[in-house]
DNA sequence: GTGCTTAGTTATCAACCGATCACTTAATGG
DNA sequence: CCATTAAGTGATCGGTTGATAACTAAGCAC
C-alpha cells in the first residue's frame, strides 16, 4: 500500500483508539492493530507516539474548522448561525474518537509538549466563532460552554444509560435537542477490553450500530 | 502517624496528581512520594490503584456538593442562587486538584469501573440542580455547560496564556466574570517534569524517519 | 540480473509500573 | 518482660510499553 494512505488510515485509527482511551492509555500496539501494520512501523512513521497524538489533534481541529466554515460559506440556509454551528458540531460524532480525541488533549494542557497545541487549537475555534462567524464574546462563550458539555456527555458514555433514568433522559434531551438519535447510534461500541483493565465485554443491551 | 490522619494526607496527594496527570498517566509512586511513604504501603492502604482514584473522585464529589449545599442553606445571601453556586464552584479551584481529577473521571466513561461512578457522579450534581437547586432542566443545562467551559480552561492551562494574547484574555475573562484572579493565583504551578513521559527534556526528537 | 528505493517485519531492549511478600519498628497492655 | 497489634519499608517480580536495530520483500529502471 502506498504510504500515504497507509498514513492516513493509521491517524483514522489512531483517532478512534485515543478517543477511547485517552493519550497515556493508548498503545502504539493497539494503532498498529487496527490499522493492521506493525507496532514498529506505526513509531517509525509518526517518530514518536506523542507525534501521532499531535498529529491526531491537528486533523480533528482541521476537520472541524472545516464544518464550521462550510456552515458559515452556507448562504442558503435560514436558520441562524449558532444553530448551524451545533447541528455542524454534533454531526462530527460520527467521526467516531474525534471529538472526544479533542478532548482528551484539553486535559493535558500540563503538558510541556501537548498543552501548547491544545491551547492554541481551542483558540483557534474562539477566534473563529469571533472573527468569522460574527459572535460576541458572550455569545461565543456559551456556544464552547454547550459544546464542553456536550463533549462531557460524550465521554462520560452517558448515552449508554439513557433509558434508565428519568433524569439522564431529561439531561441528554436538554444537551442534545435535535440529535440525541445520532448520538446514541454513533457512539462508541464500548472498546472490546475495557478502557483500562480488560474485563468482560458483555456486550450490553442490544444498540444496533446501524445508522 | 495515625492510619486515618496518613490515609487523609495521601488522598489529597493523589487528588492532585490525578488532576495533574489523570487516572493512567498518575502513578503510585508519585502519590507515595508525595504523601512521603513508601509506595507499597499506598497500594496496600486502597488495594489496587483504581480504588484510590476511585476515593478521590467519590471525595471530590462530596466536597462539591457540600460547598452546593451550603449555599442552598444560605439564606443570608441576596444574590440568585445560580450566581452563588458558580461562585462555589470557582473557589472549589483552591483544592488543587480537585476539579481536575473529577474532568479525567469525566473522560473515562468507556471504562467498565470508572465509567459508571463517573457517571452517577455526574447526575448527582444534576439531580441536585434539578431537586434541590430548583433549577429548570434549561438553568441546570446551562450552568453545567458554564462548569464544564470551566474545567476545560483549567484543565487546557489557559490561564498561563493570560496576558500573551488578547483572545485569551477576553475568552478568561467572559468564562471567570470575577474570580479570574483566584483561578491564575491557585492554578497549578505546571508539574516539576514532563506531564506524561517522564523522559522530557533533551531527546524526543521526534524525527519522523527520513526515508 | 543488478542496484536502488519504498514499504514493511521480526526480534529485542531498557525502563517503568503496579502489585506481592517478607520483614521491621514502635507503641500498647498485662 | 513479653506478646500483640498497628504502621510502614525494602526487595523484587511479572507484565507492559515505546523505541531501536537489523533484516526482508516487492517493484522498477537500465
Amino acid at each position: 500500500m502506498r504510504a500515504e494512505d497507509r498514513r492516513e488510515l493509521v491517524l483514522a485509527e489512531a483517532t478512534r483508539i485515543f478517543g477511547s482511551y485517552g493519550y497515556v492509555g493508548a498503545t502504539t500496539h493497539q494503532v498498529a492493530e487496527a490499522a493492521g501494520v506493525s507496532q514498529p512501523y506505526i513509531v517509525k512513521m509518526f517518530g514518536t507516539k506523542e507525534n501521532l497524538f499531535l498529529e491526531v489533534l491537528g486533523r480533528a481541529l482541521d476537520c472541524l474548522m472545516t464544518a464550521f466554515r462550510a456552515e458559515v460559506a452556507d448562504e442558503t440556509s435560514t436558520q441562524p448561525l449558532g444553530a448551524r454551528l451545533g447541528l455542524a458540531y454534533v454531526n462530527l460524532v460520527s467521526q467516531t474518537g474525534m471529538l472526544l480525541s479533542l478532548m482528551h488533549g484539553f486535559v493535558l494542557g500540563a503538558d510541556p509538549c501537548i498543552g501548547p497545541v491544545a491551547r492554541a487549537g481551542f483558540m483557534t475555534v474562539y477566534r473563529f466563532l469571533r472573527e468569522e462567524g460574527g459572535f460576541s464574546p458572550e455569545e461565543s462563550h456559551a456556544f464552547l460552554a454547550d459544546g464542553m458539555l456536550m463533549n462531557t456527555m460524550i465521554g462520560l458514555r452517558m448515552t449508554d444509560d439513557y433509558g434508565t433514568d428519568a433524569s439522564v433522559d431529561e439531561l441528554l434531551t436538554t444537551t442534545f435537542p435535535n440529535k440525541l438519535e445520532l448520538i446514541r447510534s454513533k457512539a462508541d461500541p464500548a472498546p472490546s477490553g475495557g478502557a483500562t483493565s480488560p474485563a468482560a465485554g458483555a456486550p450490553a443491551d442490544g444498540t444496533p450500530d446501524t445508522a
